[in-house]
DNA sequence: GCCGTTTTCGGCCCGACTGTTTTCAGTCG
């Protein structure tokens, strides 16, 4: 039986719900199979397993229904309801919906009238004015339609994709540090009342988010929407009003500010944090007990009072739930648990006491271990691992045997004389297709600590892959597995492996899995660390600095625990190094691995 | 298509903006 991702299941049903929508499926039919996909793609475990064995019903969002068209999938390769309609919508109708102003509705409406199916045909009739001989569209839709054509033409180079790109994400620092500028630049520039904050997926501390969200109180909205439009960073702003503005920057970042009066900044911002899925969620939740919420108020159907809500805490509240950390609104049980008031205690950046993976300038860092361990202790850090890359790294940046030995030296004289903080000897050692490590268990042995990584052969098969790490895991002088899926955010998928396996051979070994601090990975994802955690498993959160301003990079690594739901007895470096090196696998019993 | 402290059937959040309309449909977040 072939292997079929989870990343392809969720393609498929979020293609089959984009079909039926085409087709004029009501909303909620279309809005399952996208929940239904968002579940898959999130699930630590085989989606195609789970359906082989008639369990996949057990995902949020998957019924008896899609229980059989998975199963369909992984057995003969295609759903037979998606073949069938795919005859019907051909893909270039797809890209139609893609663009701006045009949804399923008016996709199909131009398939029917005009016989359009591809951005190359809308184009063309366009041009020739046909558009407007459609009911219900006129030339200001003709305008915005080869307006928008464009603006794609231009993203893809020239070229009249038929299924155009995703819009590529901004990554979370860079979303973050355009969020400041522009709420500073607000704050200088706009009204002196105004209070401007980041909302959105970047306040939620999402991996990427494709647009910055902005909320602001003041009793001067249009001076605050024209601010905006003077800012530097600002290219243009597209539409205003005393609700607020839209506009994008010079790097072509779409802005959304929401404006509201002081008394009401709660609202917004808890209706702009989102996500759409724990609102909707939310909202349902309130509807059973009476009561409307809105980025305005909350309405209540007892006396039809709106009651505004300066701050968050008052949002939840009337509801009967606790304040909820953005990074847990997600719709991923946050709301029964707050209901249940088993809420976590999240992990802070406060509760890391040291980072133990970092690299110098004895492989492909760019920092003296000196360096590194001053920064480290700035950071207020009670211990850092030194665990440069293994002799077979490559790009001739490895560490040999010999070298490795004399940095051990290096770092014990070192440690000897800087106060503040311990240093320990470790390395970062390659994971060989094998399965085995490239330095001998004799020098290991003299290591403090030692992650392994996968860092070549990316491309075997989930079977090979998984034997490859669980040797790693099994062996006794591992103490850390290293970004476990060798993602990079939006450049490179995981590699295949079975996660279940990995969990579980970790909780079994008591191996730390590691969250990659890099916000180029932040590896383990957030629905792979807390499934990890549930498995048993326990880990460890690193920067993986490669330079003295990367070691702050553990600040990704801590929203990542955050949104796996991880509390600081789930992860290692929250001990003091004694505790922690006691609690080292080689130190403890075979399974009387503690857990805290 | 999913789901259950109203329910195994009948619901399934809330509002803004746009362009086309004389009151609304479609799209978007």
């Amino acid at each position: 039986m072939p292997d079929v991702s989870n990343t392809v299941i969720a393609d498929a049903l979020e293609e089959l719900g984009d079909l039926y929508e085409l087709d004029g499926a009501i909303v909620h039919r279309v809005l399952a199979y996208r929940r239904a996909a968002q579940s898959v793609r999130e699930s630590a475990r085989s989606v195609g397993g789970l359906a082989q064995a008639g369990r996949a019903t057990e995902l949020a969002g998957i019924g008896a229904t899609l229980q059989e068209k998975i199963l369909a999938l992984v057995q003969t390769g295609a759903i037979p309801a998606a073949e069938r309609l795919r005859e019907q919508f051909p893909p270039g109708l797809l890209a139609l919906t893609r663009l701006p102003g045009v949804g399923a509705k008016r996709a199909r409406l131009l398939q029917r009238e005009l016989g359009i199916d591809s951005l190359q045909a809308l184009r063309e009739a366009a041009l020739a004015q046909r558009l407007r001989t459609v009911k219900g569209l006129g030339p200001k839709f003709e305008t915005s339609v080869l307006a928008a054509l464009d603006e794609l033409a231009a993203e893809s180079d020239g070229e009249e994709n038929e299924l155009p790109r995703r819009a590529t994400r901004l990554l979370l620092p860079a979303a973050l540090e355009l969020g400041a500028a522009l709420t500073e630049g607000l704050h200088t520039q706009g009204p002196t009342d105004a209070d401007v904050r980041i909302a959105g997926s970047a306040r939620r501390g999402a991996d990427a988010v494709k647009d910055l969200d902005l909320v602001a109180v003041t009793e001067h909205p249009q001076e605050l929407t024209q601010a905006l439009g003077r800012l530097d960073e600002i290219e243009r702003v597209a539409s205003t009003s005393v609700a607020g503005a839209r506009g994008r920057t010079h790097s072509g970042v779409a802005i959304d500010l929401r404006i509201a009066t002081p008394a009401q900044l709660g609202n917004l911002l808890q209706h702009f944090t989102g996500s759409a899925a724990h609102n909707a969620t939310l909202r349902t939740r309130a509807v059973r007990a009476g009561l409307h919420v809105s980025e305005y108020g909350v309405l209540d159907d007892a006396d039809g009072a709106s009651r505004m809500c300066a701050t968050e805490a008052e949002v939840y509240e009337l509801l009967g739930l606790p304040w909820i950390a953005p990074e847990l609104r997600e719709d991923r049980g946050e709301l029964e648990a707050a209901a249940r008031g088993e809420l976590p205690r999240l992990i802070e950046l406060g509760d890391i006491r040291g980072d133990l993976h970092c690299h110098t300038v004895a492989s492909d860092g760019r920092a003296t271990i000196a360096e590194m361990a001053r920064a480290a202790r700035d950071r207020g850090y009670e211990y850092l691992a030194i665990t440069d890359h293994s002799a077979s790294h490559g790009f001739g940046n490895g560490v040999s045997p010999g070298e490795l030995a004399a940095q051990i030296e290096r770092i014990a004289e070192l440690d000897a004389r800087l106060e503040g903080i311990e240093l320990l000897a470790g390395s970062e050692v390659n994971i060989l297709p094998d399965g085995s490590l490239d330095y001998a268990d004799e020098l290991l042995a003299r290591l403090d600590w030692v992650v392994a990584s996968v860092h070549t052969a990316f491309g075997m098969s989930q079977e090979r892959m998984t034997e490859r790490m669980i040797a790693a895991i099994e062996h006794p002088l591992v103490d850390a597995i290293g970004h476990p899926t060798g993602r990079l955010i939006q450049r490179r998928e995981p590699y295949a492996v079975d996660l279940a396996a990995i969990f579980a051979a970790a909780a079994r070994t008591g191996t730390l899995l590691e969250i990659n601090g890099n916000p180029d990975r932040r590896d383990l994802c957030e629905t792979h660390a807390r499934a990890a955690a549930a498995a048993g498993a326990r880990l460890v959160i690193d920067s993986d600095a490669h330079r003295t301003q990367t070691v702050a990079n553990m600040r990704w690594g801590v929203l990542t625990a955050r949104r796996a739901w991880l509390t600081p007895a789930d992860v290692a470096n929250t001990l003091p190094w004694p505790e922690l090196a006691r609690r080292r696998k080689r130190t403890t019993p075979r399974g009387a691995t503690p857990r805290s």
